[in-house]
RNA sequence: GCCGAUGUAGCUCAGCCGGUAGAGCAACUGAUUCGUAAUCAGUAGGUCACCAGUUCGAAUCUGGUCAUCGGCUCCA
């Protein structure tokens, strides 16, 4: 029997039934053989082997593409789990899938790895790949698989059959050599063809990622189509850990978390705190054009107003509590309680609304210990946070003003960011009506903004469903920044009302928001961001004087007196050494501008700047030099 | 909180099988007065995270605490 195959350029070749993709696509490219590890068959991704009955559209998965890598990686996180049974043996197997930039197996085993043991574990890796044993696929109905996998004690993958939905009558397993898996595929055809990889880390994780359960070993590795590009992405980790904002906030003086003072607990130093104010600074007027009213709550609020809002009951292991007079106060770990109070304080009308409380709040959270970061996960924060009282018709578009003026900020820092829809939670607190009212705000809002979106199941906040905007890090690291939350409850616990056109009380609906989020957690994105080499506007010195030699010195005091009279942020740099040094001093500090002032220049009465990244602008005026970096502020450059 | 690793000068790091600490850079002082990424010389700097224990003797061995790092769980 003759079978018609379609391949992506649309040519069509009729092959006799029984063929395999991998043939099909070798007779339609021969190269075919060498660049692809895997095919799609009718759009679904298979082996190469995999044997083609019927009328089918196949195209190659090459091993440069996205998914080819990720075959590629799958399969070496194989290989992985194959040399650590045979090195350790008793060791145990769970899952081994790829990630975004490698893969990682988790294993049960009483000793703990360590990275000496990566050696003998790679060693034995590139003898399995030496061997080119094939993949081989192999399906099994599933109580056969429970009895392989619970004969060869691997409990682990017992209860991952065990677990499959119901309708689930047939699983696969791959084999290469003696190894054999548990798995869905595909996998590249064989062992031979992986060119590049490396283990890179051992850490701990939680079985099926719930604390609850036991502690596995998860061994961390990566995986390229050849050795360059395992080289470049190597290059890749060491250039972004200097980006760091750990390493970045030392070296440019920004902040420190001192030990004596207490973990996750940010001490800002001039220049940290003069881009934050800088930050901020431009925060506020950004809200007042908004039409967003800044107020301020205190930093504790009695225990019983916690127990009103469901934060005691819902919120309690996270907050700091202190004992005043004999009156329990709790520290807040988020600000709306006090503009709850604010909207109470008197009568509101339809008319008055929306209200929007705008407050830089700082705000205290017991985190865990072990997840401190930085200025990226902190015990005390503060945020740029907004509590929107809105009629339930007005919330669609204070739902999208909001995400515009997200969209605007993260344009201003030139930011990227992902959309994520966070739905109800197991522990919450509302109307399952409301939930839904709330959910689908949300969910038309960002539709009718445009804005492509995942939707994470049960993630909610404790009072409300929330869309989150999150940032990534220098290491690819992704941080929830600003987040919109919609909340019925709260207006409902807080006996919230409002007098609507007909003259009787109706209830409000809350949005919470941040824009930035976290101001820590913002900045240390940020300083990653950019490096540290902030936009003129944000950089906490702007220019600094490099003077030739002592004898220019006057003249440079009378240059960082006219800078300072007009605005600009101006640091000098007079010590006795030669300019090379200085600018290398100044380049290190990443100051956008360097003003090199010598015998010309104190002649002509200007500035020579060097730019940051090395261009020299030419002599010019003071004055000019001002012009030029006021404009850089107004243009947010 | 959990798993693992780590903690020595301001920073980066040496310091073996226990005999009370060392380098480079930074800092300070002096010389030099120099034109676009490191001038030379000298000086000073440490309760070896902290607390116990073992020992004649601990940076080193043991236990505990704290913190940091990489993850997991949680989260702005």
């Amino acid at each position: 029997m003759n079978i018609k195959v379609v391949f992506p350029d649309q040519q069509e070749r009729t092959l006799e039934a029984g063929v395999t993709a991998g043939q099909a696509l070798m007779d339609w490219q021969k190269e075919a053989q060498t660049t692809a590890v895997a095919a799609k068959v009718d759009g679904a991704l298979v082996d190469l082997s995999f044997v083609l009955t019927k009328d089918a559209t196949v195209a190659p998965i090459a091993v440069s593409s996205k998914e080819g890598l990720a075959v590629l990686r799958h399969s070496i996180s194989h290989v992985m789990a194959q040399a650590v049974q045979d090195v350790f043996k008793g060791a145990k197997v769970t899952i081994g899938p790829s990630i975004e930039d490698g893969f990682y197996y988790d294993f049960e085993y009483a000793e703990a790895f360590t990275l000496e043991d990566f050696e003998k574990i790679e060693k034995r890796m590139r003898e399995i790949v030496a061997a080119d044993y094939p993949f081989i696929r192999e399906e099994m109905p599933r109580d056969e698989a429970v009895r392989l996998f619970a004969q060869k004690g691997e409990d682990y993958k017992v209860e991952l059959i065990r677990d499959l939905p119901a309708d689930v009558d047939i699983v696969s397993i791959y084999r290469d050599g003696d190894y054999l898996d548990l798995c869905r595929g595909p996998h590249i055809p064989s062992t031979g063809r992986i060119k590049a990889f490396k283990l890179l880390s051992v850490a701990g994780a939680y079985w099926r990622g719930d604390e609850r359960n036991k502690m596995l070993q998860r061994i961390y590795g990566t995986g390229f189509a050849d050795e360059q590009a395992l080289n470049d992405y190597l290059t890749l980790i060491e250039e972004a850990k200097k980006r760091d904002h750990r390493r970045l906030g030392r070296e440019l003086d920004l902040f420190q978390v001192n030990d004596e003072a207490g973990a996750g607990l940010v001490i800002f130093h001039p220049k940290g705190m003069l881009l934050r104010y800088l930050i901020e600074e431009w925060e506020r007027k950004e809200h007042l054009k908004r039409g967003y009213d800044m107020v301020m709550g205190p930093q504790i609020l009695k225990v019983d107003l916690w127990k009103k809002s469901g934060h005691f009951d819902h919120y309690r292991e996270n907050m700091y509590f202190t004992e005043v007079d004999e009156q329990t106060y709790g520290i807040k770990p988020m600000n709306c309680l006090s503009h709850m109070l604010i909207y109470k304080s008197k009568i509101r009308s339809y008319r008055d609304l929306p209200l929007r409380y705008f407050e830089l709040g700082t705000v205290h959270r017991h985190e865990k210990t072990g997840v401190l970061h930085g200025l990226m996960r902190v015990r005390q924060f503060t945020q740029d946070d907004a509590h929107i009282l809105c009629m339930p018709e007005q919330l669609n578009a204070e739902i999208r003003a909001i995400a515009d003026f997200v969209n605007y900020a993260m344009g201003i820092f030139g930011f990227e960011y992902e959309v994520e829809l966070s739905t109800r939670p197991e522990h919450s607190i509302g109307a399952d009506a409301d939930w839904e009212l709330a959910t689908s705000a949300l969910e038309n809002a960002l539709r009718d903004n445009n804005i492509t979106y995942d939707v994470n199941e049960g993630d909610g906040a404790f009072y409300g469903p929330k869309i989150d905007f999150k940032l990534k890090d220098a290491l690819k690291r992704k941080w929830q920044c600003a987040t919109i939350q919609c909340d019925f409850t709260l207006p409902e616990r807080f006996d919230l009302n409002y007098i609507g056109a007909d003259g009787e009380k109706h209830r409000p609906v809350m949005l919470h928001r941040v824009i930035l989020g976290a101001i820590e957690r913002f900045m240390g994105v940020l300083i990653e961001h950019y490096a540290g080499a902030f936009p003129v506007w944000l950089a906490p010195t702007q220019c600094v004087i490099l003077t030739v030699t002592d004898k220019h010195i006057p003249y440079g005091r009378a240059v960082h007196a006219r800078l300072l009279e007009a605005g600009i942020r101006s640091e000098t740099m007079f010590d006795n050494e030669k300019l090379g040094y200085k600018i290398r001093q100044a380049q290190l500090q990443k100051i956008p501008y360097m003003l090199v002032i010598g015998d010309k220049e104190m002649e002509a009465q200007t500035v020579a700047p060097r730019a940051r990244d090395g261009q020299n602008l030419g002599a010019m005026p003071v004055e000019q030099l001002i012009a030029l970096v006021e404009d850089m502020c107004e243009k947010k450059k």
